[in-house]
DNA sequence: TGGCTAATTAGCTAATCGGCAGAATAGCAG
DNA sequence: CTGCTATTCTGCCGATTAGCTAATTAGCCA
């Protein structure tokens, strides 16, 4: 159970359930009720996705009545992306003294890009 | 613990120790001696946090005599990378005509925050 | 006030995790 | 074969997690 922020916000994002939620609530602001319906999943339940989202800053619960409506909060995931960038060229084979060869290759492929 | 190859990989990401171990990696090839070195942790726990990564496709191990060498495997990350691309325009936070308003929003936001 | 609804907290269980020590495995060198 | 080294496997422990039910808080309405 580390504490730093990083690895809270990759934990929140290592459940299933949890990334739904935060695919829901980024259509628009959503009810826990509305939340756990999808889900067969109890209100507590979701309630404490819902702390575990809150804690690593994803959401926010705001008041209206007795509704606590969530909204997604994106900044941790600009984070997540930010530690991803030290790693883009890795993934995408893009590396060292084969660069003109590459180069050579991206021009003819930039033909089959262009077909997606 | 849910089984979907998203899940494994942000569980594996959720760990400082083993996002060093795989920044140790991405400078080359290294054995699990070399990588338990610099944390003060003993060989078979090295060795658990190498299984998880390897069972989340992030790094692979080959053989050279008695050692078996890691070798940081990226594309798990652009998975990542791939799910992290729905949201980003979230945290770019330049959409549209209503800038001022969110940030007005956001500072307002901030105070429900702290009441944790 | 009392009743209704929405949501959270408390407490439980079974399963998992990160650390360790100790035993077992795999590959070299005499 | 006998050691020697690097690594993994097997248990163990304390802490954490996802799910549940039951009890509690918070806000509305009559």
């Amino acid at each position: 159970m580390p504490t730093d922020q990083l690895s809270v916000t990759f934990a929140a994002l290592a459940d299933p359930t949890r990334r739904a939620i935060l695919a829901r609530v980024a259509e628009g602001e959503a009810t826990v009720m509305q939340l756990a319906e999808p889900f067969h999943l109890k209100l507590p339940t979701v309630s404490k996705h819902l702390k575990v989202l809150r804690q690593a800053g994803l959401v926010t619960q705001g008041r209206q009545a007795q509704w606590r409506p969530c909204r997604l909060e994106a900044a941790p995931l600009k984070d997540v992306s930010d530690w991803l960038e030290r790693y883009r060229e890795r993934w995408e084979e893009r590396i060292g003294q084969l660069d003109d060869y590459l180069q050579e290759l991206k021009t003819r492929e930039e033909k089959h890009d262009s077909e997606k």
